[in-house]
DNA sequence: CAGGTTCTCTACCAGTTGGTAGAGAACCTG
DNA sequence: CAGGTTCTCTACCAACTGGTAGAGAACCTG
């Protein structure tokens, strides 16, 4: 027996991607592993083979996909400018482009409130690094005058609110005005970066 | 019979209650008939005799709960000052105490995703008054140059998921430091307050 | 060939779910 | 008293769930 963890497969991969789509679509406690199983073209008991049971399963989709989406901002982070506006602006570009084309990444952690196994803390923990360095930047440009002050990681929860939210609420999507297609997905990310950024930048009102 | 939706009653009153209470915390789908029953001190077959199936208890609870929600925030807007700024800031703070006071409020409106029956609808022309009044002030405020230019329900949607998000999701709620007891809050409610303002605050660069 | 790995097959299990059926008991009202 | 309303009781149902059991079949490797 090839369980849980040691060792992967083509065939564990492909349900763990199954997995992942269908959970973050559909809600992680909404998918049986029959259907699973199915979509991943495969009998149920090939995904108890290789994961022993759904919990262990879920568990592993999760961290597949927080690291997944962890690795994608700080990929971004890397190859963009140094600036703390400019990578503020490179975070929810990125994270609002992965809602949007992959929404189960955001799906899936939006569900983590009512899992019988309590997985936020390892979700958190694993978003610790990235969690880190914008707080790291937000306070070096605190210091700077170039971002507002205030308590850096609040602002790194209300910006990971924001976006996910405006990306995956349904909420929040429905009291919008619906832009159809391309362009106006294009406006509302214009929206969001705009909103953002003025959240964060140290400014003056006028008039 | 007095089946669902047609009368009252003190005892269906109650179901309503812990039902909200229940589904608000602990998910919509998460709750079974005999926990709602048993929780209300009545039997299965008497919430059956009240709403007739889950589903139809489900879309009352969902109801009733948006309408506590917009009736708490205009009562807010009604009795506070007129000002744009000053009803962001209404909006915020009755949200935001709502959300801590009463969980289940805003955790009702954050599991419509995985509904069988698609309630967004619903939900969202239920809050269609509160969102017009809301676009109405800000669009207002953008011709009198005090609130930023943008897509006024863009922002509404912003702003809900800040609120929303920063005070329902446990990922936006453990990237934060946990800030314990009743001060902690208070500092939580000041940030909020802060970064949803500078986001809709017309202003300029400084530095 | 031997043996492990990977996966399928049929069959089954116990637990939980939403919902039904029908009788009966309080209770209030006309 | 009659009759409707409200609620409880016991009993049951079909559907679905995650999980188990064990045998067998391909496949590759040494």
């Amino acid at each position: 027996m090839m369980r849980s963890g040691r060792r992967t497969s083509p065939t564990a991969q492909q349900i763990i991607a199954v997995t992942a789509r269908l959970l973050g679509t559909r809600g992680i406690e909404h998918v049986s592993l029959d259907e699973i199983a199915v979509a991943a073209g495969v009998r149920k008991q090939t995904v108890l083979y290789w994961f022993g049971s759904r919990a262990a399963l879920v568990d592993t989709v999760i961290d597949v996909t927080v690291d997944e989406l962890v690795a994608e901002v700080l990929a971004a982070l890397a190859g963009g400018p140094t600036d703390a506006l400019a990578q503020v602006d490179t975070i929810v570009v990125t994270v609002f482009d992965a809602a949007v084309r992959r929404p189960h990444l955001l799906g899936v952690l939006r569900d983590l409130r009512h899992l019988p196994s309590d997985r936020s803390d390892v979700v958190t923990s694993r978003l610790r690094p990235l969690v880190d360095a914008a707080v790291g930047v937000l306070e070096h440009e605190m210091g700077q005058g170039r971002i507002r002050r205030g308590d850096p990681a609040v602002m790194v929860g209300l910006l990971y609110a924001c976006i996910g939210g405006i990306a995956a609420d349904p909420v929040a999507r429905g009291v919008m005005t619906p832009g159809g297609g391309i362009a106006g997905l294009r406006r509302l990310r214009r929206e969001v970066r705009a909103f953002v950024r003025a959240a964060v930048m140290n400014s003056a009102v006028v008039g």
